[in-house]
Parts: C-alpha cells; sequence; structure tokens
DNA sequence: ATGCAGGACTGACGCAAAGCAGCCTGAGGC
DNA sequence: GCCTCAGGCTGCTTTGCGTCAGTCCTGCAT
C-alpha cells in the first residue's frame, strides 16, 4: 500500500499530480527514518555529500555564520518541511541546520533524489515547485529584515509560524506551542537578544501578542497582521499547475 | 542546428548534461525576442499568467513594495539570468520585475516550460538547480541585510555584482560598468539613498572602491573582499552533478 | 537661454537599536 | 542543601542610520 499520508507527498500533490509509480518512489524516500536530539547539527555548512531530511517531528533552523561569529538564521523548519535540498544539489552544503527540538526525520541521499528525478520526471517538477516556494519566504524575510521596524519584524515572524503551523494542523486560531528562544528570535531578525526582549515586551503590552513560556498567543490577530503588513499569498497552497 | 551558445543552455549544461532533444526543447525559448525599454515593469506583483524571460542583454531588478510604499530589491538580473519563474510556477507573480536599462529578451510562456518539463524531464533538474543558485543567493542577500554594517553590505553586493558580470564575460578585473543609480543600492541594501551617498564616499576615501560615472573600480581587492566577507562559494559553477 | 527634473552630494538633528552591565528565575547536577 | 547555567528581563549609554532640508551638476525640453 503507498503511504499517501507522508508529510512530504502530501505536499508535493498540492502541486503536481503524482502516478502510483511517483508515489511510490516518494515512498521509499521514508524508509530511513532517523532521531536527532536537541542542538545537534544535522547538516554543517560546507560539508560534501550531505544528505537531505524530510522532518516529521520536531523543529529545526537554518542559518549561516560569519566570519566574526554572528548568525543569521535564515529559516525554521517545522513538520512536513524539506530540508538540506541545496547541500545535495550542489554537492557542499551552504549552510547549517541545527536541530532545535528532538526530532524524527527521514534520510534523503543524494542517489535516491536524483534515481528519483531521472524515474519520475514529474517529480523534479514538483519539488521544483517545492523549493520555490521556499524561496518565496526567504525573499518575505528578506524584505523583513530590510524595510521593517523591529515590531513588524517579530509581528511577521510569528504571523508566518503561525500560518505554517495551521498548514500542517499544529496550533489553532488562538496560538502556537513554540521551542524557539529570544536568542533564535534575534538570529532570525538580525536583532539582538536583549532588543528581541523589549520588542516582544511592547507587543504584550499593547495587547497585540504574548510569547510566553514556549507558547505564543495571538491577542489581536487583526492589529497584528495589520502591523505587520501580513499578507498570506506566499504562503498559499494552491492547486495543483501540472495535472 | 541547435544554438549551443544561448547563455540559458550554457548556465544549465554546467550542471546536467543535456541530450540533443533537450537542447532542441531549450533553443524553442529563444525565438520569442523582445525589447523593452528602460523602466518597464516587465512583470508586476500580483499578475496572473505572467512570462518568465531569459535576459539577453541589459540589466533588470526584481523587488516587492510593502504597504507604505517603501521597496526591497531582492536581486538585479544581468544577461544570462533567468528571470520570473515563480511567477509561472504559482500562476500569480509575487514580486516585480522593472527593467533598469534597455533590455533584450526572451519570453518564456507558460505552457512551453511546462511541456518542456514533460517531454525532457533532465531540464527540469537542471532549472531546479538554477533556482537553487538564485536561492543561495538571496540567502547570501539576507544574511548581508541581517548581520553585516552598511559598509560591508556594500562591499559585499559591488563584489557579487562583478563576480557574476565576469562569469558571463563582461567587466574584467579591475572594474565593470554599472547603470544602478544610489537609490537602486538604497533599496538592495536596506539603506536610505542619503546613507548609501556617505557610505561609498567613505569605502572610496579608504581607497576600497571607488563608483562614479556609471563604472565601478575596485581598488584593494584583497581589503574589500575582507571587509565584506565575500566568499565567492554561492556562486561557483560546479561540474555537471547528472551525467 | 531658460527652466526643469533626476541624480549625486552634504550638514544638522533625532531616534531606534546595539552594547554593556547586571539581576532574577527555574531546572539540573552533585 | 547549594552551585551552575541557560534563558528571560531591565536601565543606562552610545552610535549608526534615517530624516529633513537643502546645494550643485548635467542633460533635456521648450
Amino acid at each position: 500500500m503507498l503511504n499517501l499520508q507522508s508529510p512530504l507527498s502530501r505536499k508535493l500533490t498540492a502541486f503536481v499530480a503524482l502516478s502510483d509509480a511517483d508515489l511510490a518512489t516518494l515512498a521509499r524516500f521514508d524508509r530511513r527514518r532517523k532521531t536527532f536530539h536537541s542542538g545537534h547539527e544535522m547538516i554543517h555548512e560546507g560539508e560534501v555529500n550531505a544528505s537531505a531530511y524530510i522532518l516529521s517531528t520536531g523543529w529545526a533552523c537554518s542559518y549561516k555564520i560569519l566570519p566574526d561569529g554572528d548568525r543569521q538564521i535564515v529559516d525554521f523548519q517545522i513538520p512536513g518541511d524539506f530540508l538540506g535540498l541545496r547541500s545535495i544539489l550542489f554537492r557542499t552544503a551552504d549552510h547549517t541546520v541545527e536541530a532545535i527540538t528532538r526530532i524524527e526525520a527521514s534520510e534523503v541521499l543524494e542517489p535516491d533524489l536524483l534515481d528519483a528525478f531521472a524515474n519520475a520526471p514529474r517529480l523534479a517538477t514538483a519539488v521544483l515547485w517545492a523549493a520555490s516556494r521556499d524561496e518565496a519566504m526567504v525573499v518575505e524575510h528578506l524584505v523583513n529584515l530590510g524595510r521593517r521596524s523591529a515590531e513588524e519584524r517579530m509581528a511577521h515572524l510569528l504571523l508566518e509560524l503561525g500560518a505554517r503551523l495551521h498548514l500542517v494542523g499544529l496550533g489553532d486560531e488562538a496560538g502556537f506551542d513554540c521551542p524557539l528562544t529570544q536568542y533564535h528570535l534575534a538570529d532570525a531578525l538580525g536583532l539582538s537578544a536583549v532588543h528581541v526582549n523589549r520588542v516582544l515586551r511592547r507587543l504584550r503590552e499593547d495587547g497585540l501578542v504574548t510569547f510566553q513560556k514556549g507558547r505564543v498567543i495571538v491577542d489581536a490577530p487583526a492589529r497584528l497582521r495589520d502591523l505587520a503588513g501580513f499578507d498570506t499569498a506566499y504562503l498559499d497552497q494552491t492547486g495543483p499547475l501540472l495535472r
């Protein structure tokens, strides 16, 4: 029986209708299950022939370290996300991926992926689409850093996380569980941890969002979206492009 | 005769060995030549069923506009670059692309691209690789905005442009022609135009780079790379992954 | 030749965010 | 019980960058 319920196949079929053969190829990805403990570096920048992973449970983050030791988090990965694709395509990883919580994931090796592309061409198109969605998110983060104030950035990040978690069935209208520390937020938003703290306080005092004890509660969704200029368009799962 | 010299096929074959049939499919992309005058918006954010383009001559930039009118330039496109891929994959464009100079480009329509993927599977893989290289650049820009000072950002941008132009045979060791205004730089680097001017002056006075009258001259390449923490890895054209 | 617009350039001033320095709390470890 | 350490939190000082408010130069249209 084909595993129609795997997070990745659910994500990919949203874009490209896949044949049973395609799905069978995909299902093979789900066989190499691995577990990582919190803090483990799943992929190191500069590593050659790294694997990619499909996240089943837990959170991760991908980042780059600058010569002076500063770190810039590029994105967070939540269940259902593909991670490390570029480290396969480029042979050597251009970023690091670290487990934030305990993680369960399926390992995808380079030959698996390349074979899949050769034998199941529609898969390549589907993965292209998934990669493009990731790029759209990175672009949104870029706009965030370039042109929004600290409060706006924070609001945007929290809304995005909420929306993404909602898409995979985690969290609800009111809020979501969030294992990130203020250091994570700072490194993602290009702020200092101290300033993150002040920003969170202001948002809380203004009755917009509350982030405390590992839980984010959106107190005033409409006002928060307004502040952040948040538009879900870039996250939308539009219908299949290829039938 | 197949057009082996088209900029796109040169770029894609660097990664994936393409068959004659693949190349013939690709060559079809080069037939719909178009010209745009400086300032023309080739793709509008929100536009549905926009085309993509392959740039032959001239410069473009892709950007997003925020509700308050601010603009964030995500990347500049130079000859050989693919632009607007996401506007095809997502049906509706998530960013705007504007011609900076007069432009000559080949139009790629949605059906062309999807047919190509269906009939020439290796092409999809090749385009995935090209899209991933673009993503790697956007990630680098993200790091730039998040964790580098104004001078470092500027140095990084100018070095990147120089390196990219060099890869397609434009410019030389000493410098390159650059049609960007200080407003373009400001919108790409998340700075004000006024501050861009100050930064350029300081870099010039420190004998690092000179950007004047449409030409960038790198006065002290080593010191400039050092300042920017510039590492060409993310631009490298590594050998074919799929043979 | 005159007016005008776009782009480069400058100085004065104010603010948002960084840096520094330190305190408080809770969870583990011994 | 005490110690340590990570993470959250706060006040004060400093600074990088934006904003405002211009000037100057060049090319173009009238």
